[in-house]
DNA sequence: TATGAATGAGTATTCATTCAT
DNA sequence: TATGAATGAATACTCATTCAT
């Protein structure tokens, strides 16, 4: 028993060092130029060794996903954490929520590959599937609770930070492509302004 | 010479029988999916063929694009020719964006895989990339007159086209994952009401 | 009949520019990365169009050998016509044959593409094989008759031009390699050396 | 260890195996007739097995030349070391030489493929080059090593050797075109008499 | 005589995955 | 738990050649 439970945190040792070695050829080589071998040798690893880890090449992917969900939602929950009043809440978890992604561009790229078809047959099916989307709400919360705290109904909580979250994700992908700077713009000081204008609204006090 | 105009007019008609016939494959395969001889076969062609007809298969793809950005842009003319007043302009061309990629789907992708930097080193360098990006300011052009039209500063009009652009794509792509249900509400009533909201904001009158 | 006459020099013509056309790319390209669609391009020719003029890719390889022996034979001929004496001759006549191939390195290749196995099904057969045999040995043939002037006998001059041109080929496949350097001397050097031990032993008193 | 030992010699023998079998595709497909997918089926393997044993095809005709160079060298050597007297080295050397050429012709092919410009990017590069030009060298030390014994002063080495091997290979190659016919003579004959007269020129008291 | 369009067979190489050891 | 070896299917692309026009 003792024995199980330390062959268990060895394995998951394991897995981490293989997906921190994944993040590190994407990081690299892109999504789509990163190839099972190349991780596998990044980790260390012979290809087939993977297989005792991951069930398949979409199953480390899923994996990679919940840990950078967890990512994001730690460097969310700090920032909030640290802001004293609501509406520096609310401004403070967004743009960490914001930075997180800006800094890490891959893992918006796994996220949306995997949010949206890229799930195979292999493995994770409709389980991991609703895993994923409760991560996400969970890295929105605390922007959510912070809108609350400033008047917002619990009814439109629900749009709120769904029209947030495009909103944010769309000048995120438009920075990333670097095709924003056509507009003559950046996708920070857009998303500071469209802050600063939800506060305003929200809070006019504030 | 007659002859010539008449070759010319078949090669057109056949170069847009080979996309379609992809913009079908890509419907069903998905974007990375759609191989070579996919779209061959399903055009009714040799794969050998295509290259009598496209240079490459990024070549293949980028004119699908040029002819999707085509359709957009004619799609939002269209709507803000038939607007009366400027604040219908805004509202009716920035509707036509939206509803355009809600409904294909595969357009976003083919934008955002082509957008991005999936061009090899094949033809279509630096020179398709800004004719690209000129296709899609043109689309966009409509909305921006109509923002002109009702106030707004011409400084003011970059950042204004890419923060609404931004949102819209964002909206699009949390509705075609399937997760915005998640949420409780869907894109269109998102866009609608920020939409709403801009035109309150820049022309109160109305 | 006498358009006839006009037709087949018109003809010849046109062959002839497709010959120069492909030499010039095998220049550039090498003989194997010549493609007849390059060589078509060249000539300002669609591929289907050089079916008109050759039988096949093999059949205009061996037009282009016969002109290339022929051109050989030419430079043999003037240097042997412009020596004086038998010795000079043989001298002048050898190095014309040597220079004109280290001048033109792919006539080489060609040469041993096409006398080796390199004739498909296509066209030449045992006649062309036949007829490249002759234009070779009339190519050599001033070098026989000096050597026989010099008091070679008619048995022994088969085995002498042999030898010779097997020694020269040798000599300038090694230069063509760039190889050569690696021993420390130069083609041009060896045979000349070698020519001139031959007339020492040939004619002594010379 | 031991395993490891064992590992590496049965990778050496697959290897062997599927050089081997190049071997026999070459003879029967000659050398640019022969696709990996023959080399592979000819080997029972499938051709993305054999990467598992060369990084590429030109690695493998390059390991394929290596065999070739050994096994050339061992002749030689063989031959020189069974010989008495300095005289006799040179000629048993030589002899050996141009024998394992005439027996193997498409050795003879592939060092010319691979010692021209046929080696592409992929690994082999200014490295193997140089391999490759030591591994001939060394297969003539034998013949050059007798010469200096028979007196050829140090500095004539190199071209001595340069104008033998190349008069040797002419030799060959035109034996293997089978042209040397038409000349009533064979290339052992030639190549006989020319060292005969070598040998005559060097050591006159033999 | 020439073209435009198309073919079919071919190329080397890469991939995720499996299985005996 | 891990490996080495192998698979089979896939990839984009090139080639000499043909044929209706």
């Amino acid at each position: 028993m003792k024995g199980d439970k330390r062959k268990q945190a060895v394995d998951a040792l394991k897995r981490d060092l293989i997906l921190q070695a994944a993040s590190r050829v994407f990081e690299t080589e892109g999504l789509e130029g990163a190839s099972l071998r190349a991780i596998a040798a990044e980790a260390g690893y012979t290809p087939a060794a993977l297989y005792f880890h991951f069930a398949s090449k979409e199953a480390l992917y899923a994996a990679l996903l919940d840990r950078s969900l967890a990512a994001l939602k730690g460097e969310v929950d700090t920032a909030a954490a640290e802001a004293s009043t609501p509406a520096d809440r609310l401004l403070a978890s967004a743009l960490a929520f914001y930075r997180f992604y800006a800094d890490n561009p891959r893992d918006l790229d796994l996220g949306f590959y995997l949010f949206r078809g890229g799930m195979k047959p292999r493995g994770l099916g409709e389980d991991h599937d609703q895993a994923l989307n409760r991560a996400l709400m969970a890295a929105l919360d605390p922007i959510g609770e912070a809108a609350e705290s400033l008047g917002l109904t619990a009814s439109a909580r629900g749009p709120f930070l769904a029209d947030l979250f495009a909103h944010m994700t769309g000048l995120l992908l438009l920075e990333h492509t670097g095709r924003i700077r056509m507009f003559g713009t950046s996708g920070k000081a857009l998303i500071t302004s469209h802050l600063e204008q939800l506060l305003a609204k929200l809070a006019p006090a504030h």
